[in-house]
DNA sequence: TTCCTGAGAC
DNA sequence: GTCTCGGGAA
């Protein structure tokens, strides 16, 4: 008996991958290559939105403004127009007219390929500016949200992060990301937290991490019984916080 | 009803 | 720290 099983990290990364061979969601954003002020809108596009409402729109903005010029000189109303039925319309065209405004004034026009930079951008936050560095540059670096939170708290149960804020997850989160591969693991995990290790009524059942997921074997005889075990709303219980390896 | 690749204002 | 933006889909 050696107390609870460690879950055996480096598989995490290979076995996502390898389902999302076959489970992968295209989207226009993810097409090969784009420009990385065409990632930065498709970023700024997507917060709090739906993929697929964002993708509805986003070809649309792309042609019309294929550059920060182009987006900071648009027509007072157009943007709207184009944004209309997406939701936040008024914040989102405010705030990509000012994010523009800013990378002409301050960058020539160019999408920084710092951390630092990026955070300086108007509307650019923690995640976006990841996840531009990760999608437009292929920086290896861990992309953080409320579906990271789950996956890591469901995958991990006790030894994952003990942190209340986002912040807290981000190193667990960066060392996860194969080097060659960051594009990919990280749409990878999206994907996963999406379609499989969903918010409500998760797919245990099909999951390509089961074998190694917290949650599942801390079913009583080990045996992967096909209740919802992982529909649980709260993490299996606390195990001590035990730093779990985590590191900046 | 909750949730969606969050970030700014307070 | 909390509140707000927002329409659409499950």
């Amino acid at each position: 008996m050696s107390g609870t099983p460690p879950v055996p990290r480096g598989e995490v990364p290979a076995r996502l991958l390898a389902w999302w061979e076959g489970h992968r969601r295209h989207f226009p954003w993810r097409e090969p290559g784009l420009s990385p002020f065409a990632v930065l809108l498709a970023e700024v596009l997507l917060k709090r939105t739906t993929a697929t409402a964002a993708a509805r729109v986003y070809p649309v903005l792309l042609a019309r403004y294929p550059n920060a010029h182009a987006l900071a000189s648009a027509p007072p109303g157009e943007l709207e127009v184009i944004l209309s039925g997406v939701g936040l319309q008024r914040q989102r065209a405010r705030g990509l007219k000012e994010m523009a405004s800013y990378l002409c004034a301050n960058a020539g026009g160019e999408v920084p390929r710092d951390l630092g930079e990026l955070l300086r951008v108007p509307h650019i936050g923690p995640y976006t500016a990841r996840a531009v560095l990760v999608f437009a540059f292929g920086e290896p670096l861990g992309l953080v949200d409320s579906n990271t939170v789950r996956v890591f708290q469901r995958l991990f149960g006790g030894t994952a992060p003990q942190g209340r804020g986002l912040r807290a997850y981000q190193g667990l989160a960066d060392s996860l990301v194969p080097p060659d591969r960051p594009r990919e693991y990280n749409w990878a995990f999206m994907d996963f937290a999406a379609l499989v290790c969903r918010p409500g009524a998760p797919q245990c059942g099909t999951c390509p991490l089961g074998h190694v997921c917290a949650t599942r074997t801390a079913a009583p005889g080990g045996s992967p019984d096909q209740r919802g075990l992982c529909g649980g709303d709260r993490p299996p219980h606390g195990g001590r916080d035990q730093e779990s390896g985590y590191r900046d």
